[in-house]
DNA sequence: CGACTCAAATTGGTCTGACCTATTACCAAT
DNA sequence: ATTGGTAATAGGTCAGACCAATTTGAGTCG
């Protein structure tokens, strides 16, 4: 199809001129803005590189280098052959948070993974225990129903639990928690064969998600905080129960 | 002085017969290799991209490609016409966690993420009150001095206040914490200029920190957490009252 | 001897064009 | 309708040239 790309769009112009500080960055922002101006969505396969090109008037390299630089900010995700895809949200304002970590060991760094994620979960939970609105609780309440239906079944309650937990962290009113927390359970789980499937993990951990619900619902936080702790407990036992 | 690279760095050989899947990874992994062999620390120059061309027996697209990677995630700094410089550690096994958020303005930014960081401050804290050894006292102890030798210092408290907080995510013995939080600090100040250096805002925050010691020391995994958040509420404030 | 100047070497940044490989789309033959 | 193969498409890599900023060092002047 080839679709032209028909607006003139102002950023390119500028970069034309501006080699000073950060031209990556314009760069970026520049795709960002491209990407905003046609509401692309994650899942979205973006324009060519070579169209881009002509469309930023910058040469493939740097093109290039910045989609290599979103992809290793998991931004984006480039399958050979086929075509570049928008994994999330961006725009020019993005703040980007890389952080690294090296530890001894898988479970070694699952349980500093771990560890850093409680201390998340948990101030999620008593945020949402601040701010959860009627919406929000009627939210929670059905994925928890949905959870407690599905619970006993071997392959779907890991999608529930999902479900139901990222209720609470958008009941919180920080889109931030939603973000990270996402993030780290995608990465928790790129390494860890998730055990929500595992009947035996589900049953241990799905009566603290009702309890949960109703301290959030109570606005109760230190009741929130204390039963998400003994969510993430499960957890951390089945973990250290792993050891492959 | 254009040094030879005389190590034939087995690597490199991996390298040259390999397109499959996730060579950029596997360059990074071989740069990441050829750090660590020459014992490379944060702030030193690693060897010019025409040279690591030669020695990892790649174009230098592709070392671009993974030098871009690693700037983007905040491993590596690269300075036209000077080098690249190494910003912190880096291994083959190293497990990179990029974080993006988008936010309508800057305080509001600051906010979310603190309220992030609130939550990772505390399980450091819990952690330190129950892990912390007699030479972690020690060397709290002695940061916390120094911090209330300066507080009253116009520049100083800020260093003396990073310096306390280090001493404590050490005590946690969970090294993530600190290299999180260290990070997330880095993050912070590129976006707000430190008020630790402001004499008001050292002299609300500085008596919560002997307190949160005495807690840490006494194993008061509550009282650590309290006085974690009194500190941090001392930062939303001044968050708050900014407003540019 | 020290400080300054300026040119050359060094180094990252960008562009172009070519070629490779994997994927996708399309069209013809069965 | 299914299959099979071919062309078009898209990302990945390489090579070479050139640009711009920095660093280096020789040479010069005070």
């Amino acid at each position: 199809m080839t679709e032209p790309v028909l607006s003139p769009d102002p950023v390119s112009d500028d970069l034309a001129a501006l080699p000073p500080l950060g031209r990556s960055r314009q760069i970026m922002d520049a795709l960002a803005r491209y990407i905003q101006a046609r509401n692309l969505q994650p899942g979205d396969r973006l324009p060519p590189e070579r169209e881009l090109t002509a469309a930023l008037k910058v040469g493939r390299s740097s093109i290039r280098e910045v989609v290599s630089q979103l992809s290793a900010l998991g931004i984006v995700e480039a399958r050979i052959g086929s075509g570049t895809y928008l994994l999330r949200q961006i725009s020019a304002e993005t703040i980007y948070m890389p952080l690294s970590l090296s530890a001894d060991g898988l479970a070694e760094a699952l349980l500093m993974t771990l560890e850093v994620r409680r201390g998340i979960e948990i101030e999620a939970s008593i945020a949402a225990a601040r701010r959860r609105t009627p919406e929000d609780m009627a939210r929670m309440q059905e994925a928890l129903e949905e959870m407690e239906r599905t619970h006993h079944r071997e392959g779907g309650s890991g999608k529930a639990d999902f479900a139901f937990h990222m209720t609470v962290y958008d009941a919180a009113h920080n889109p931030l928690f939603r973000q990270l927390l996402e993030q780290m359970r995608d990465i928790f789980e790129r390494f860890w064969d998730r055990p929500f499937d595992r009947p035996d993990f589900a049953a241990r951990s799905f009566p603290y998600h009702r309890t949960l619900f109703n301290a959030i619902c109570a606005g109760d936080t230190a009741a929130a905080a204390e039963e998400t702790r003994k969510i993430l407990d499960v957890v951390e036992e089945d973990i250290r129960n792993m050891r492959p």
